[in-house]
DNA sequence: ACGCTGTCGACTGTCGACAGTCAATCCGGC
DNA sequence: GCCGGATTGACTGTCGACAGTCGACAGCGT
């Protein structure tokens, strides 16, 4: 049998699974912000199915952590604190560390091309101070960097971090700093020092990468907000197309 | 309103929360093995449910990775081969350096003094030969070094890459090595770098456990396995008294 | 005015039923 | 006897319905 006449199995995919693959990009892409009410009655009617495929989505999504349930009142898409941020930053620079360390080991050539790649669009979009792409490519980064190592269970866990964390800094991203040019430095360092082929020096310029990033979140954000004993009375309700204010 | 009289919040727990939460024990103990089929109709009829809570709890386990979906087919019990264990022992490596960093960071003589006992009851079971119980020491050292991280992100990063880990080697143990003198060094000299206060180092102690572990258990697993061509054939149906063989 | 209580609409938690699918078995032709 | 197609039983995927719970609001007594 050849190839070309090969069929490829069909991609069988649940109601449940296509429902959490849905919510999990409007998460991800930021339509669904963070506090917004998951309602199962609202998604089910616009996706014409019933509530038990919904239900499912909305259990797997809680199992990933990107949401919360209120016993008895729902599910609501995971906020992120100040304390959040951190813990995000040092599990990302364990997990990050490990892939340098991994690819490294394995004198990777190809990967450390993939990474000047990664690193040219970082450049490009440095070069016209546009942040979004600039986010994007930073973003891309780090990601090729866990892809690389390849060990897919890194690159799961490294998305389960990242997932929340990519729409907050979406939002914060254009006010966040003046320039986006020591954050590339720290980059290309990063890249510089697993070329180099020293496991401790990526390590630490891994975790000093992470360490003035999440400085630099958490700072914004008590910026923002009164402190822990904030309020988050006003959550809207996703899905609908209005939206509603819905006390807590 | 004096404190005695302040009534605690019920623990209001759904169904679904309760099954997913049996299920993870079943798994963790070893009791639903590694392949075995989860049937949703088995499962509900004995807890006296209908499949919806069955049907989330599965979604749940999937999402956590302890399940896998055969699409129509059901979902089962996550296999580990040997590539599995590879890439877990990579990404703990990850999580539990920066476990000791952080605690190195903190000075956190408190966290040592815990470690230290973790340590005494490691040595106690080593010293009358009881591998189970060696294993639940060793385990339960680093679970309590990425609690003592004070991460909770990270500690449930952990939890998720060692959860199969638990009942493999418990299959293993008592096969796994001639003595378990060597391993109670190594965590000995894994404590003694944090102890000392170099992140370097420290990190560098964890990999080198890690690596000879996961070697140790890959080897094992060769030895048991065909390779990678292996026919797994042959899985038992979790729950139902009969255990019966189903084929593939 | 104030606080408590009962009522109400909306949404969640759970259920039983039905249709679709899979694998094993049965059966007839060779 | 053996292979290939229909049959069958069991389980999954999905649905609509019902009961429980929550928060808002109005009513009542003080």
């Amino acid at each position: 049998m050849t190839d070309a006449l090969a069929l490829p199995p069909l991609p069988r995919t649940s109601l449940a699974d296509a429902t959490a693959e849905l919510i999990r990009e409007r998460i991800f892409s930021g339509a669904f912000e963070p506090g917004m009410w998951l309602v199962e009655t609202d998604m089910a009617r616009q996706l014409h199915t019933s509530r038990a495929p919904v239900r499912e989505a909305l259990a797997m999504l809680r199992a990933e952590g990107l949401a919360r349930e209120e016993p008895g009142r729902g599910t609501y898409v995971a906020t992120l604190g100040r304390r959040d941020i951190e813990e995000i930053y040092e599990v990302r620079a364990g997990l990050e560390s490990v892939a340098a360390q991994l690819i490294i080991e394995r004198d990777d050539q190809a990967a450390l091309a993939a990474l000047d790649r990664a690193l040219g669009e970082m450049r490009r979009t440095a070069a016209r101070d546009d942040r979004q792409a600039f986010l994007d490519a930073d973003l891309a980064l780090h990601g090729e960097l866990c892809r690389l190592s390849r060990n897919g269970r890194l690159l799961r866990a490294w998305e389960a971090q990242v997932g929340l964390l990519r729409t907050l800094i979406r939002l914060e991203i254009t006010t966040l700093v003046g320039t986006v040019e020591p954050l590339l430095k720290e980059h290309e360092r990063l890249v510089d020092e697993i070329r180099s082929g020293d496991p401790a020096r990526a390590s630490a310029a891994c975790w000093a990468l992470f360490r003035g990033t999440s400085r630099l979140l958490t700072q914004r954000m008590a910026a923002d907000d009164p402190g822990p004993s904030r309020n988050d009375t006003t959550r809207r309700r996703a899905g609908s197309g209005a939206t509603t204010e819905t006390p807590r």
